[in-house]
DNA sequence: ATATACTTGACGGAATTTATCGGGTATTCG
DNA sequence: CGAATACCCGATAAATTCCGTCAAGTATAT
């Protein structure tokens, strides 16, 4: 799991489609305009959302993307693990290569902040973000409600 | 609040100066050999973590790096952000030069998304990292617990 | 007191990642 | 049928990361 600009601007894609899909496709120039981000990198993002099923595309006029599931069941992980890919974080991960005296330190500590970033960034989901756009004023309270939610399961 | 390699690199060497820390200054020439870290990249970040006081320097033989703080005062985030710096990571930042219809659309978002990874690193502390490096065998059951008191303060 | 061994600190280049530009292909409407 | 629209996919440019090399500083031994 790694965070970076790219996997922010694929989620901010993915939102704008989301809020603006109710009407069928949407056109990556339309998402390009709105969000300020350049057209080609949204070509190559959407690729890869489109090769990990996150989204369908319709070619030719009055064409675009619209998102391949529900709200509900697209996550902040699902989007930045797709346009992320591997990423070993452990620098020995499959290779084994670790020193003799403390092999594979970094091993157990990585993996286990990993599975906590990804467990709450998939805990997220696009729904959350199209509610917490819908009530700028108190926008806060999604999140938080969300991880309190997480906590009680948690427990 | 960005997770990269290098954040992790750093991570990594102050936990193994944690470790190696108690008889006096620790190399970086040893954390270079015990870590497989290049001593060049080690010094590149020991600059900057000198800089926002999280270790101290010893010029001359015998000389190196030791923690400046205890290790409950040092959190996995006070060295992310040592060595990452910035990162407006809103796109808007401080700029405020949004677009008229949306503006600010990730500000929120990206803003709450931070806090949230912020405060899940920041509640592991260099001394969590030892013990669960001290024994190795249910080197899970420090962060699970983790978590389940930090689940129990936000509940 | 001075030379020397050992350290940190700063500058510059190779490799990886990020972001952009161009041509190409499929689809729909006139 | 043909032309416009919009996705698709290669290669290119910019930025960041990562690492090697050199200069500056300090304590110890002579």
């Amino acid at each position: 799991m790694r965070l970076t600009t790219k996997g922010r601007f694929a989620v901010t894609a993915m939102l704008d489609l989301a809020m603006h899909g109710g009407k069928g496709p949407v056109t990556l120039a339309g998402i390009s305009q709105r969000q300020s981000i350049s057209l080609s990198y949204l070509e190559q993002l959407f690729g890869k959302l489109r090769r990990h099923t996150l989204v369908d595309s319709v070619r030719g006029p009055g064409g675009g993307y619209t998102l391949a599931r529900s709200l509900e069941r697209v996550s902040v992980a699902d989007i930045i693990t797709a346009v992320d890919e591997p990423l070993d974080a452990t620098q020995c991960g499959g290779k084994e290569n670790c020193h003799d005296e403390q092999r594979c330190m970094t091993h157990d500590l990585w993996a286990k902040l990993n599975d906590k970033m990804y467990e709450y960034l998939d805990s997220v989901k696009l729904s959350d973000l199209v509610a917490q756009q819908a009530t700028r004023k108190n926008a806060v309270s999604v999140l938080q409600d969300k991880r309190g939610k997480e906590a009680a399961v948690s427990a």
